[in-house]
DNA sequence: ATAATTTAATAGGGATCGCTATTTTAATGG
DNA sequence: CCATTAAAATAGCGATCCCTATTAAATTAT
């Protein structure tokens, strides 16, 4: 039998590539060359596998980007590599287009509920760990007093959630990128509002 | 046989809330209340079924959105109730939450590359037709010339994906209109930039 | 070496997949 | 009223779905 982690790390691809609902456990099996038996003995069942995958794929792909926020950093500077990090991971050379979690199982089958309730859970915590730095840098006066930072959160949150699909539809780097400085001057504060030219 | 505009509303509904690999043949026919031979004769095959059905959604749907951006409102103004329109659309009481188009078939098994190559062309021109709008706001002086003009339609495609996600996973319809406001403060010259506070 | 235990492979169960040949029913025309 | 065409239902094709009971092989222990 393989190695647990190599394991997890070829069915984290092919979940990550296929999703869900588009990798099916012969899939799996073969490409982890082992045989049934030995999927459901070591992973309990496809769903449980899933689980597994992502726990394994986010630690790897995502484990430094806690650190940056977490970090000394201004928040409009961790806020800024945070995300280019991200359109890094989006569009790695050697790996599936995109984010594994960001985008996925958003449409699925009924009997496949509880997956897209872990994928949501997932989105939800990212998020509220976004809005955490937000609120530690209104208490910081890097933020005005009074921002509303579950909504800048989940401002940011769809920028991932959009350059993730972005991807999968084969944009590049250098576009996320500056897709990104796009969404980061809606930054509060960074700039001032002036007579607009629009109405 | 029941009328085929009826059959493609019911189809487009399944297709909606469970995606392409989400939804069975079986699914389509017991809803639709025909037999699997009347879905064959009457539309070819599972993925023309879903082609049809995602241009007569999009033409019920997003029908008048193309009107906004192409009406003589002012480029802000336009994008402004563009954006709130889709919000409406993605949080419909009766109808499945998220765009149809926007978050679909992102990730697939490899037997599907044809239909995730159908959406991501419908995403692709409804950026550029956001991208035909500022163009042409740059040309009545509503944009500063120079304006990266596709970049700016693809961060604001983003907000429109982000948006479908988190619909899906439950977001309500005020939610997503403050994030559109967030949103519209990156608009060009709409703000203009002050000494930051982050660095 | 023989027995006990673990590990892996085969084979297949019950259900469903997308799709269709064939039969039955219904509607139309002479 | 019967013949002909059109529509719909039944039944089932081969393949695949997720999963497991059972058999076979390899390892360890006595």
């Amino acid at each position: 039998m393989l190695d647990r982690d190599t394991g997890l790390d070829i069915a984290a691809r092919l979940f990550w590539e296929r999703g869900y609902e588009g990798t099916s456990t012969a899939d799996l099996t073969k490409a982890m060359g082992i045989n049934p038996p030995t999927l459901y003995s070591n992973f309990g069942s496809k769903e449980e596998l899933y689980r597994q995958a992502l726990d394994f794929s986010i630690a790897r792909e995502s484990g430094c980007r806690a650190e940056i926020l977490a970090s000394a950093l201004p928040a409009y500077e961790a806020l800024s590599r945070y995300l280019y990090n991200i359109a890094d991971g989006d569009t790695q050379p050697d790996k599936p287009a995109g984010c594994m979690v960001s985008t996925a199982v958003l449409q699925h089958a009924e009997e496949n509920a509880s997956v897209a309730r872990l994928t949501a859970e997932l989105r939800e915590a990212s998020m509220q760990v976004l809005k955490a730095r937000f609120d530690r840098a209104v208490s910081e006066d890097e933020l005005p007093a009074g921002t509303d930072t579950d909504t800048l959160a989940r401002f940011y949150g769809a920028i991932i959630q959009g350059m993730s699909a972005q991807s999968c539809d084969g944009a590049c780097n250098a576009l996320l990128k500056r897709l990104i400085d796009i969404a980061l001057t809606a930054w509060p504060g960074k700039r001032t509002t002036v007579a607009g030219n629009s109405d």
